[in-house]
DNA sequence: TTTATGACCCAAC
DNA sequence: CGTTGGGCCATAA
């Protein structure tokens, strides 16, 4: 099987993001702190997640409760277009409720559910 | 090995 | 309340 493994991390990034279901968002300090690493690390491992990803990215944004002014500039306004099509209802701008959408991630114990 | 960058977070004014 | 600066970890060259 695949011995060379881009990194361990970011597939345990992806996993957990691929836990959140629809209508939900985390933030990168919860998906970081999860794993032990910073947000920064996390927002690193979106930036590489490639085109056509199984990785909801989308349902990913910072403590603020706003999407991620990505590098192209456009990349936001999709993600606000994609999180209103899961259900999320967005503030004046660009602004969501972490309170209601915020998603928790389950405990390893629990995980087994 | 070191340097430079990055979709961040937090604290302070 | 809004804005600014610094720190942190991981990847690629």
């Amino acid at each position: 099987m695949a011995h060379k493994s881009p990194s361990p991390l970011y597939a345990q990034i992806y996993a957990l993001i691929r836990q959140v279901p629809p209508g939900y968002v985390t933030t990168y300090g919860q998906i970081g702190k999860l794993l032990g690493c910073t947000a920064r690390t996390v927002g690193f491992a979106l930036s590489a997640l490639p085109s056509g990803s199984d990785v909801p990215w989308q349902r990913v944004i910072n403590s603020q409760g706003r999407v991620s002014p990505r590098t192209d500039g456009e990349g936001n306004l999709l993600q606000k277009d994609l999180l209103e099509a899961e259900g999320l209802c967005f503030d004046c701008n660009l602004w969501v409720d972490l309170a209601v959408y915020g998603w928790s991630f389950p405990e390893r114990d629990d995980l087994l559910l």
